[in-house]
DNA sequence: ATGATACTTGTACTATAGTGCAATAATGCA
DNA sequence: TGCATTATTGCACTATAGTACAAGTATCAT
């Protein structure tokens, strides 16, 4: 599921969205893996739209998906200088809107509903569970 | 004609592009500013086209253009501690296809037909010059 | 087995981006 | 002034990306 080498284009392309920017810059700054549930407290986003969003960074081979039972863990992949090169960017991005600092609070505070070190729980947004009825 | 801010999304969306990348490269390898022209011969795209995406370079804050009688010289913007960590992240990009490479050997070989530093002729590979009939 | 949960994807729709041709500036030279 | 040269842009066309809804898959608990 890894690429042999990475496609610049491709790359770029897939920075250059709003949403998927904040999932870049959020696991840059974090540092930490993450299910989607846990994104789309942390975005506000629909789960829909950011499991669409995080196939194209996978698939831009930024990310890397894991699944683990129910969940699936997702993290930034860490064996390219260039990818390095672009996080340490990504990091030194300016937050003028303070969306950024705003994803990484919400995301700070569902960590704590983890329990050894693993999500436990769906999505807590009440607006943004699915609402199978 | 500055941007205040830099808009990470544009910027990013700026580099997405086969023939932007291929600029930007360029620029970032050969440090040097460059008119039009050259830029068509070194990538043997057609002007009106290589306009366009100069043009979108310039509107994310990329790169700056400053008119001389009748050529246009583009550099790229070096002061902004984020686009310095881009740059640096686009000279560490694999050439897998050579494409850079050849692009950079061709701008090289066309600086030599400046005079005083400045570009003196136009398009010089006869299939891109605007047949003008 | 049944149902709940975590996530993904088929489909349809809309907006935007990239391209090529042709026309249009804008500048300098004879 | 007239014309060649350098560069930009209006227009039409096509392809692709992003979104939303709804349906689907995979896993776990009871």
């Amino acid at each position: 599921m890894q690429m042999k080498t990475i496609q610049p284009v491709t790359v770029f392309q897939a920075l250059g969205d709003e949403t998927r920017l904040r999932v870049v810059r959020l696991m840059v700054v974090a540092g930490d893996e993450s299910c989607l549930c846990e994104l789309v407290d942390s975005l506000m986003e629909p789960s829909y739209k950011l499991s669409r969003h995080l196939k194209v960074l996978r698939q831009a081979g930024v990310l890397v998906s894991r699944k683990e039972g129910r969940w699936v863990y997702h993290r930034l992949v860490s064996e390219s200088p260039c990818l390095e090169l672009l996080y340490k960017m990504v990091r030194a991005l300016p937050d003028s809107q303070g969306v950024y600092g705003t994803d990484l609070k919400r995301f700070r505070e569902r960590l704590r509903l983890r329990e050894g070190g693993r999500c436990q729980v769906g999505v807590q947004s009440e607006a943004l569970k699915d609402e199978v009825v």
